[in-house]
DNA sequence: ATTATCTATAGATCTATAGATAATGC
DNA sequence: ATTATCTATAGATCTATAGATAATGC
């Protein structure tokens, strides 16, 4: 390990993290998810962290920019597999596509660290600060109901479903404290399976949607790892 | 009107609500739901009403309190109806309970004065307090589970989508901005087809459970009045 | 006398800034 | 010299309590 740089820490480490940066946003991440943001304090972040509070204000100017870098983690991916999938396999149906997008995001959903998907549902920033988070995320749902729309064209569905299928994976923030177990790890293609079904795609077809999810999903586990490494 | 009865107000009443504990309650219904609850303040909830910050306290003992009064507003009237239905129509298949559930209990969560659903949500009452609201909505939570249970037994589809009509009516509370118009009046119509469809329902069968469903409304909506007349 | 409000305030926060300090790098 | 931390603190909150006050009721 490198030596320590400036003044030593009054406690050692305890969060995960290459850098103080990552460290701090581990904690803020844990913190934030189970108390809210406003009910989380600078203090409480740095001594969850083992620094104290004045501390954070050498990586991030504000307690907002905190959130910010957390939510900017959680949206990029999915987007970037969006754009993956497109370059991909361009032949991909769009109840295919659909299917393998919501097992995808439902699998990212739930595998994080800490349940950042909920912090979505704060009332405090439903309207404020975080523009480039809500810009992401809005082109997300889009893309959701534009797929959705798609196949519910040829279904025959009314079109007020087209915004279910983004609402069903975005729900699995409320499972994410189940018990590990192949039960949990088997939920987001159940949750893939249900918004082919709320569109309107007959049950008998599941089967070969969850066969071409799975080639998608290895195909591009090595797509993602070369593309952004980081996630 | 009845003559005032304490030391008069410094403003006048800004508030719905023909006592100042329903005034109160609308304020916070507001506030809580657009700031989040650590995020709004006692004295801002005060200002809101019109009364000075420790007037609250002349209605409720803290702050946590409030929030009670309100959140037991919100599942009570649903469980009601769930009495009422089993009461009233005894002979009502599963899948046509579950889509009346749905809809009476999405057009409840979308016609309140606030958008008191989205206050399930709050991080910081995951665990903490306000333990009668979670034993009612874990109640209510079941209930879904155990009428989707029973329809899943007889179309076949796989157990794990047990658990999502109840998360579909939920994430109405994620709409409930939209603007008012003919088309987020049908909104929960629409869930409760898609919840439908989720435990493997035939689309063809959608246009019979709608029909089950508005008598089961109609003959209902005298039921409450005359049940629970506060509702 | 009873009531609903008010004013005032204690005591505990909370965010962010200023500036000191204890390491390493050169 | 540069850096990452530290200590200390200003100034603005925030919740809840104590006790005064201005109405009505009897």
């Amino acid at each position: 390990m490198p030596l320590a740089r400036g003044r030593p820490r009054h406690r050692d480490q305890r969060r995960p993290g290459t850098t103080p940066r990552d460290e701090i946003l581990d904690a803020a991440g844990e913190l934030f998810t189970t108390l809210g943001y406003t009910g989380t304090s600078t203090r409480s972040i740095a001594e969850s962290v083992g620094i104290r509070q004045a501390s954070l204000y050498h990586y991030f100017k504000t307690k907002d920019d905190i959130l910010c870098a957390l939510l900017d983690q959680t949206v990029r991916p999915t987007l970037s597999f969006i754009a993956a999938l497109r370059d991909m396999d361009p032949g991909l149906d769009t109840a295919g596509q659909l299917h393998a997008l919501a097992t995808f995001d439902g699998e990212k959903l739930l595998t994080n660290r800490w349940n950042l998907g909920a912090l979505y549902l704060l009332p405090e920033l439903r309207d404020a600060r975080v523009e480039s988070f809500w810009s992401d995320r809005e082109r997300l749902r889009l893309h959701y109901l534009a797929v959705s729309r798609c196949v519910i064209g040829e279904t025959g569905i009314d079109d007020a479903a087209a915004d279910l299928p983004f609402r069903l994976v975005e729900s699995l923030v409320n499972v994410w404290s189940m018990p590990a177990g192949p039960q949990r790890d088997e939920l987001p293609l159940h949750v893939a399976d249900a918004c082919i079904r709320v569109v309107g795609i007959p049950v008998a077809d599941t089967p070969a949607l969850r066969e071409s999810t799975r080639k998608v999903l290895r195909h591009n586990d090595l797509e993602l790892t070369r593309v952004a490494p980081r996630a």
